[in-house]
Order: structure tokens, then sequence, then C-alpha cells
DNA sequence: GTGTTATCGAACAACTTGTTTGATTATATT
DNA sequence: AATATAATCAAACAAGTTGTTCGATAACAC
């Protein structure tokens, strides 16, 4: 990718990010996103459709991030750190080559959220902002579809007398809460501690 | 309250609760809805102050005529009706002087849910297709502190080896999001046995 | 070094918001 | 039924927003 698109589109995620931490979401205005991110009109257009599918392929990013192995492409504070954080939904290698450094030996669901919780910590500065402030419903609603697959998976751990469907949306809803809550906290909760909360209210009986 | 005031505010209403089913509330424009409503311009400014303004008053509309017993001012479809069918919070008689029909003997928490599901689905018209909507969110934030108040009286009801403060977000958020997969499901299972599931899910051991 | 490609800035039409105007009409009161 | 009050309306307004287009400029890759 050309450097100049590198610079452009960062430079933008950033602006975004840093404007999302002051103002709701639907009161920010491509304007401002550009004069922010110091970029010509034209160039924010050439990158984004429109303000909507800017916000779109930032969850993209920071999600994939969190989830999958793939190292983030623009929105993390620390890139060069970011080719070893990858989760490793597989429990095999992360993006990189590198050992995830959060990578736990258990593939237990608990210790797996804890995992989770990890990566949010680390990208702290890029996504704690826009966590707590009003538009973090958005970002709480892409994040749940990740979530959603991630508990499918789990499902057959739990036993309780409901419908399956009520189940999962139960848990995926249950841990996004967590996570909202546990940020709202500054994250001072551990995140093993955080997790082993969130599974003291769902475990079945 | 004059009958032109009256009549302009409610077409506003209906008008805005029509359109938030069919777009998302931040690409709903004031004149979208004026046009609906079919009201003056300068008539919608006097009566709210920004499109904002206009949500607040709806939500306080009508999550006040569900978890009080005040009838509701002009969102129901059934205005007759809502005199009668408050939500009695300290279990006496409900707005308008006769018993409350879905009010229970039992003060229980679990009646109580299914109590205000009751009145959920009694103003479904009203609410269901906002609820379902990509709106959604901006509705559950304002019910949110309704159920943050109604859990907060039932914290001591639960054991859990849990902070408060996790704990009580955790009630909030598990039966927001009860309530929306409920009505996600066109509010097919009944509201005892919806009230039952989330209790299911939730008590303590 | 050269061709390609991203950026810039300016200008553009179409649309949005919130306010103001004065004329018109419905309402409550007596 | 007459009158004063108050809400409505349409139209016009400035200020701001969106998304597009254009030629000129500069950075990039090979």
């Amino acid at each position: 990718m050309d450097r100049r698109q590198m610079k452009s589109r960062t430079a933008i995620f950033r602006a975004f990010s840093t404007l999302l931490e002051k103002k709701r979401y639907e009161h920010i205005t491509v304007q401002e996103i550009i004069d922010a991110a110091d970029v010509g009109r034209s160039t924010f257009y050439a990158h984004f459709e429109t303000k909507d599918m800017l916000l779109k392929e930032m969850c993209s990013d920071i999600f994939d991030h969190i989830f999958t192995g793939n190292p983030c492409k623009n929105t993390c504070a620390r890139r060069n750190e970011c080719d070893r954080v990858g989760f490793c939904d597989n429990n095999i290698e992360c993006g990189g080559g590198a050992l995830c450094k959060y990578e736990t030996e258990t593939p237990e669901l608990e210790a797996k959220l804890a995992h989770i919780l990890w990566h949010l910590k680390d990208s702290k500065s890029d996504i704690v902002g826009i966590l707590t402030s009003e538009s973090s419903d958005l970002f709480m609603n892409y994040l749940r579809e990740y979530l959603l697959k991630l508990f499918r998976m789990y499902l057959p751990d739990f036993h309780a007398d409901v419908p399956e469907a009520f189940l999962l949306n139960h848990l995926v809803g249950s841990f996004a809460d967590t996570i909202k809550w546990w940020v709202k906290e500054n994250m001072e909760t551990s995140p093993e501690q955080t997790a082993k909360y969130f599974m003291e209210m769902t475990e079945t009986h």
C-alpha cells in the first residue's frame, strides 16, 4: 500500500477516534474529521464512502485484531507490538509467527474471555475512550457480532432450562455488559477476576 | 392543554415513531418528521427544541407509562385504556383510580418483571417497531435508567460473590437484553415464562 | 528519470438546521 | 355570538453539511 494512502488512512482513523471520545457519533461532522486529520476533503472521500463506512471499517480493524490473529492495520497506537498480540482463535500461533503473549494453555471459556479482556486492555488508548463515550452503542453492536460466534462454540457447556436462542442472547449480552462495566471502571479489576465474575453469574446449576 | 397543541404533539410523536421503525435515528431529518406529521416547520420547533429533545420526551412518555402509574399523554394508541394500565410501583392503585389489570398480588421480583413485560406488550404498536429497529439502543439506554432503579431495590435478594456494582450492572443489562430478545421474537413467549427464563439465568446459588 | 497515483484546495449543487416574519385560523371566555 | 388569546402555517433566511468534480501539485514505485 502506498505510504501516502497509509498516512491519510491512519490520520483519519486517529482523528475519528479522538473525536468519538469527546462527541457523540451523530454529532461529528465529516468536516471535523477532515480538519482534525488535516487531510483534503476529496482525500477523505477517496478513502471512505461515508462516515458510516468509516465507523464500520474502524470496528472491523479493532475487533479483528482482538478476536483473531490478524495484526491490526491502522488504529493501533503501537503498531510494532500488534503483530504479536493477536487472539489465537484455534490456540495456534498468533499472527506474525510468534506465540501470542496472552495465549493461555487451557482453552476454557473463562480463560478465553480473560484473554479477550487482556487484549482490550492492551489497546487501551484506542478503545477505552470510545467505549466510555456516548457513542459506545455502535461499537458494542459490532462487538456483539464477534461475541456471538465465540459463545456459539461454547453453548454446549451450558445447561440451563431455557431456549437455546435465549441462552445465547443472554451470554453475549451479559459479557458485552461486563466489558462495558469493566472499561467504565477503568479496567481496575484484573481480566482474570473479571472473567471469573462473569462466569459466577452465568454458571448453570 | 389546547386541543391544537395536543394534536400537533401527537402527530409529531406518531410520525417520529413510524419513521424510527424504518430508519436509523441519525438518518431521520426534522424535515421528514415535519412532512410525515404534516405540521408547519415553526410548529415543530415551537414544541421541541431539537430532535434529541423529541426523543427524550418520547422516551419519558413511554417509560413513565410503563414503570409508574402515570397515564401516558401522547404516544399510546388507545388513550382511553391508558388510565388503567399504569404500573403500580408500590402495589397500590394505578393511575386513574382503578386497579391495574396487570397488578399482581405478590410483589416478588419475578412477578414484577412479568408485569413490566405485560405493559410492554400492551403498548405493542408504539414500541415494538422501535425496539426492533436499528435505533433501539437509544431506547434501551433510557429504559436502563428505569431498570436501574428497580433492580437496586431488589439487590439484597441476590447473593453472588461479586462486587455490588458489577451485580447491579449485570442484572440491568441482562433484563434489558431479555426484553430486546423477547420483542425481537415477536413476544411469543408469555411474559411470565420470559421472566422465569430471566430468573433462571440470574438466580444466585 | 519517468510514468503513475494520491493529495490538495476550491468550487459546486443540494440539502439540513433553527429562526423569524406576518397572516390565518382554532380555541377558550364572557 | 363577539372578542381576546394563542397556535398554526408558509415562506424566506443564514449558516452549515454532504458528496462530487476538477486541474494543479507533489510523492511514490519501478
